[in-house]
RNA sequence: GCCGCGGUGGUGGAACGGUAGACACGGCGGACUCAAAAUCCGCUGCCGGAAACGGUGUGAGGGUUCGAAUCCCUCCCGCGGUACCA
């Protein structure tokens, strides 16, 4: 007896030598020979042998913020077993690593700490290196990017200037989120409930000249083409709910005094008749015009301050009283032809329609509050059918079939929905309105008031304007700056030799932009870029990009549910517009990865004190155990508890594997190891041997069914913890039978645990477990020669009796019938039916 | 409010409409040991029973079915998203 105790580290320094010696997971392009032939590859790394289908997989990039925490090992441990089970089932896989390393939290530990940006990011892509390595992630080290570095980020800048030039990237002054506590702007999307989303200060609204990107353009590809790509419901409907596509009508209610029409969209042109006053938004910017002269005048101005220094907070806030002030005008109300008042409110918002809305109080919840609260008329315009009264404290909203209009003139008795589609084709004949379609999607604000960024490629010349940099001037490089403290303006600006440059175009002084982008657009295009990392001379090479987009599998944390994946998609529908791109879609298939909470099933926070780092847990169970047990912790999409004892069971299962394979190895005959050149099962195998094969096959048939369904990884180390524990019940099975047995364990435990996989396959066959193909079940294997028949009565399990497989009806039916556990309870009762499943069970149905 | 996802032993979780609780953790018992750890073996939903076995059981209540954790209806609870979006 040799020393057989499962020694994790050694295991693992050993291969993880022979991967990163041998660069195992580098794939080059092959669309261009020459732009990976930069760097020679060992044979062992070629995968281009027969034609292989392409498979990407792509985890989310980490944001480097000193060390890496457990769920990134999750991310990266969900990622490398689908790598490595899409390599062994014959694909070229293409699995790169980059950081999305600009952003805030450098920045502010900048201004607490005084250390670069830079230098702090830098250590914590040292410490993401490390843990990748220490976690044996099969990584393709030749196309690591970072977001921070030129070579990248003038590419970033390059993707700027190219949306410019369409069109898709402008400068506007409007109503922004302002943060006062990180001193920036803040995109739509990262305002939670009217808060900061990364300090949670309350957001303010300023009004700035800012730069967006026309995402709104894409609203409707966006929302689309969901249809299209494999991702979870959830995911998709949160991204429906975003882009907010609501399908109505524009109508025009004119001011006769004043001369002016003031279009008003509506999801209810139906309900038009029952419009009895119209309301606009404070920052509407013909308020103040309008009430100037009347009575209200004053009112109205009052009003429209006090609004206007309201926090979104407290304006959002659904229990308010509504309130409002008479603007002292009428519009013409364009079916009726009766005036009906203006009226300035506040729970009218400017950002959505036309920051005016026609109220129908009679059924709409908002407007009947506001008509309540001021004693403005409701005028029931839709009626049940049937002709049952409606509730006189509420709004009567339905649109459904069983209502009908009313009071409606010539439209009366029509179904909301005919209404609508009749009262739409009138105003359009009528030249006073028509069909109109409306997003609650913004345009993305992009640029930030902030230094670790990437800088915007534009000039301000006093002569010519805004120009954007000469895309032969990239990148322009983020300099380096003592003061990083915001002062409301991008620290950028401080840095005057930086700033002072010359117009591209006319030679003279001008200034550089000093907002930075969204650390957003950095990670909108890093796929793209894996792609041709190496690529000087262009973003990428689109004959590069035909070869490996789209991601075939993406996984990452569903808080990216909207932003992140929203921009991305944006982004891929944009380049491929210029002809940059053959897909229109960045990720076919979306997986999301559920959070590991705390021991105490919390989310895990320093403040908390439950925070498991993975280092030391590594150190001492080794990261096959680490991996395998937060594979096995459920299903990986949802959130799991960390549990310290059900760790060790995943080290065991890992020791139980290791000590088979050593004792296999140092009992068997040396020649007859050697010999092992195939790794064909056994050709008959009887007895205990029979069953291990059988166990064996069975094994391979679950693991393969969730690699290919739903990646319930937790149900495929399940059943490998099946077949080692067969093992050590039978300990006298043939040794052929036992070593096809344990090379089949090692070979599917492999992509959840490669160290210890690639260990006991070599002691077991003397191979490679990654270079060999993924084992296929023996279907001739999958079925037994005998079942256990489950015989019920009236459903209930009543005995179960050996029957052959495949045995016709007739013979189950009389074997059941012939069970004693059966006969005990037929107890005289008349046999009404008799219900074979073969294969499986017979049901006696008896009264 | 609206949309989505869930609710199964002490715990995490299994279960094409066909044996509910695989596998793991925890617990109990045993082997090995001077002893402990490690390791190995066995038992473990609940109630009754020494056992055989019987009853009961998947949030609640109905329904469909020979048979329901699974399908349908009503409701309760939890989680996530979103919300004066006209």
């Amino acid at each position: 007896m040799s020393e057989r105790r499962y020694q994790a580290r050694e295991i693992e320094a050993k291969w993880q030598a022979v991967w990163a010696q041998e660069r195992t997971w580098e794939v080059p392009n092959r669309a261009v020979p020459d732009s990976a032939s930069a760097r020679p590859h060992p044979p062992a790394a070629r995968h281009d042998g027969p034609r292989r289908d392409k498979s990407y997989v792509v985890e989310m990039l980490p944001y480097p913020s000193g060390e890496p925490h457990i769920g990134h090992l999750k991310n990266y441990a969900i990622g490398d077993a689908i790598a490595h089970f899409r390599r062994r089932t014959g694909h070229r896989v293409l699995h790169p690593m980059g950081y999305d390393s600009f952003g805030l939290p450098a920045e502010n530990n900048a201004i607490k700490t005084g250390v670069h940006p830079r230098v702090a990011t830098e250590q914590s892509i040292a410490a993401f290196q490390r843990a990748f390595r220490s976690w044996g992630i099969s990584i393709d080290w030749s196309r690591e990017i970072a977001s921070h570095e030129p070579e990248y980020y003038r590419w970033t800048q390059w993707i700027f200037l190219q949306l410019y030039r369409r069109g898709l990237a402008y400068r506007k002054e409007s109503a922004v989120n302002w943060c006062p506590n990180d001193q920036t702007v803040l995109a739509n999307e990262q305002v939670v409930d009217g808060r900061c989303e990364r300090c949670g200060h309350v957001v303010e609204l300023r009004q700035l000249e800012q730069w967006f990107f026309r995402i709104t353009d894409y609203a409707d590809r966006l929302l689309d083409d969901l249809d299209t790509i494999d991702w979870p419901e959830h995911v998709k409907t949160m991204q429906r709910n975003w882009i907010g596509r609501s399908v109505g009508a524009e109508v025009n209610f004119r001011c006769q005094e004043l001369g002016i029409d003031y279009p008003v969209f509506t999801t209810r042109p139906d309900t038009l008749f029952g419009a009895t006053f119209f309301v606009m938004a404070p920052e509407h910017p013909d308020v103040l015009r309008l009430a100037a002269g009347t009575e209200n005048e004053r009112a109205v101005r009052d009003y429209v301050n006090h609004a206007l220094t309201e926090s979104a907070e407290e304006r959002g806030d659904l229990d308010k009283t509504k309130t409002g002030v008479f603007l002292g005008r009428t519009v013409t109300n364009p079916v009726t032809g009766e005036e009906i008042p203006m009226w300035v409110a506040d729970y009218v918002l400017m950002e959505y329609g036309t920051g005016a809305i026609m109220a129908v109080p009679a059924h709409d919840e908002r407007d009947f509050a506001f008509a309540r609260a001021y004693d403005l008329p409701i005028r029931q315009v839709v009626a049940p059918r049937d002709g049952s009264p409606v509730p006189s404290d509420e709004a009567y909203v339905t649109k459904a079939d069983d209502a009908i209009l009313v009071n409606s003139g010539d439209f009366n008795g029509l179904t909301p929905k005919a209404g609508f589609e009749r009262i739409v084709h009138w105003l359009d004949m009528e030249g006073i309105g028509h069909p109109s379609v409306n997003f609650r999607l913004r345009d993305w604000l992009v640029s930030r008031q902030r230094y670790w960024g990437c800088p915007i490629p534009i000039v301000y010349c006093p002569a010519c304007g805004m120009v954007p940099v000469p895309e032969e001037q990239l990148p322009v490089v983020l300099p380096d700056i003592q003061e990083y403290q915001p002062k409301g303006r991008s620290p950028l600006a401080a840095a005057e030799e930086w700033v002072n440059t010359a117009c591209p175009e006319c030679g003279g002084a001008a200034r550089r932009e000093t907002d930075t982008m969204d650390t957003f657009v950095d990670s909108s295009w890093y796929f793209l870029r894996y792609c041709d990392a190496r690529n000087d001379a262009a973003a990428w090479d689109p004959a590069v990009l035909r070869e490996w987009m789209s991601v075939d599998q993406y996984i990452g944390g569903v808080e990216h549910a909207i932003l992140h994946l929203l921009y991305a998609r944006f982004f891929v529908k944009a380049l491929a517009d210029m002809g940059l791109l053959d897909v229109q879609e960045p990720f076919n298939a979306l997986f999301t990865q559920g959070m590991i909470l705390g021991p105490d099933g919390q989310k895990m926070s320093k403040s908390r004190g439950n925070v498991i780092p993975p280092t030391p847990l590594i150190e001492r169970f080794g990261a096959d155990a680490v991996r395998t047990y937060i594979l096995n912790m459920g299903p990986p999409d949802q959130d799991a508890a960390w549990n310290d004892n059900a760790l060790t069971g995943a080290h065991r299962l890992l020791s139980r594997l290791y000590t088979l394979g050593a004792e296999l190895a140092a009992d068997s005959d040396p020649s007859l190891a050697a010999a092992a050149e195939t790794l064909a099962q056994p050709v008959e195998p009887t007895g205990d041997g029979l069953t291990l094969v059988r166990k064996a096959n069975w094994a391979i048939d679950r693991v393969t069914s969730e690699f290919v369904g739903r990646f319930g990884f937790h149900n495929a180390i399940a059943a490998v913890t099946e077949l080692v524990n067969d093992l050590y019940r039978l300990p006298r099975a043939d040794a052929e039978a036992r070593r096809f047995a344990i090379a089949t364990a090692a070979s599917l435990i492999f992509p959840f645990a490669p160290h210890l996989g690639a260990e006991v396959f070599e002691l077991a066959t003397g191979r490679r477990a990654w270079e060999e193909p993924w084992p296929a079940a023996d279907p001739a294997m999958l079925v037994a020669e005998s079942f256990e028949l489950v015989c019920q009565v009236n459903g209930r399990v009543r005995d179960r009796v050996q029957a052959p497989s495949g045995a016709p009806r007739e013979e189950l039916e009389r074997l059941a019938l012939a069970a004693p556990g059966v006969i005990a309870h037929l107890d005289g009762q008349e046999v009404v039916k008799v219900v074979v499943v073969p294969d499986k069970l017979v049901n006696v149905v008896v009264r």
